[in-house]
DNA sequence: GATACACTGAACCATATGGTTCAGTGTCTA
DNA sequence: TAGACACTGAACCATATGGTTCAGTGTATC
């Protein structure tokens, strides 16, 4: 296996594909939240929430803190950098191709110019 | 509903939170590859492989084309720029929060200051 | 102390995911 | 034309996900 199974990487994007967890982290980055609330935004039951928040606390995307009978959720310590670091490297690897591509294209261009020379 | 409901995303997202997926992505970026070549790499059954690779399909990540009996896989033509602005934009917010933290900390500083000016 | 509130856990359900096997179908190649 | 090769699709399996209901448990509040 060449691939690096990396359980943190695999646990925030599984964490980030869900609309509703999208929107909860927008929600807190707003201001902490209980279940309660967030639940009663979403049009969700608490243990639905529950399940979503939890989702959400296991990435590190969401800390909660239960103060009296109140579950109060903030938003992580996590700054996706990692995450972050792997689009980065995706898109200059994306990025990369094209230029290869546009390396081909001028060699192409070069050569097709030297040809006309040549003639 | 205040969420956006992103379905590209949500993909997307899900598309990458597989290990195996990412390194998928990873070994197309070096270099186009076959599904069976992929599979062997990833000593995988033929299917197995082919699933992986719809998924990414489906989430623009990968192009595939079948010439004769072999269907080649290509980076896709998206560069995951939504995402990254996704993050982006998480990670603004996140930052904002400690700067505002920092604000409270340095009025909370100056008041102390003030306060052993007063004494 | 009764009642309401906020959460929690177990159980359930439908569907999706990540994998397999097996039986094709179509395409090279000797 | 026979055989090998590359893929495809259906069927299956175990587990995870996203949601629910219902029955608690613990905490405020009147």
């Amino acid at each position: 296996m060449v691939q690096c199974i990396n359980a943190p990487l695999d646990r925030t994007f599984a964490a980030l594909s869900d609309a509703t967890r999208r929107g909860i982290i927008e929600q807190l980055a707003r201001a902490d939240a209980s279940i309660t609330s967030l639940a009663d935004h979403f049009q969700m039951t608490l243990t639905g929430m529950k399940k979503h928040v939890q989702v959400l606390e296991r990435a590190g995307l969401v800390i909660t803190q239960k103060v009296g009978r109140v579950r109060t959720c903030t938003l992580g310590t996590r700054s996706l950098s990692a995450e972050a670091e792997w689009i980065e490297a995706y898109r200059m690897l994306f990025e990369a191709r094209f230029e290869a591509l546009d390396e081909i294209i001028s060699e192409m261009t070069q050569e097709e110019n030297d040809g006309a020379a040549g003639h």
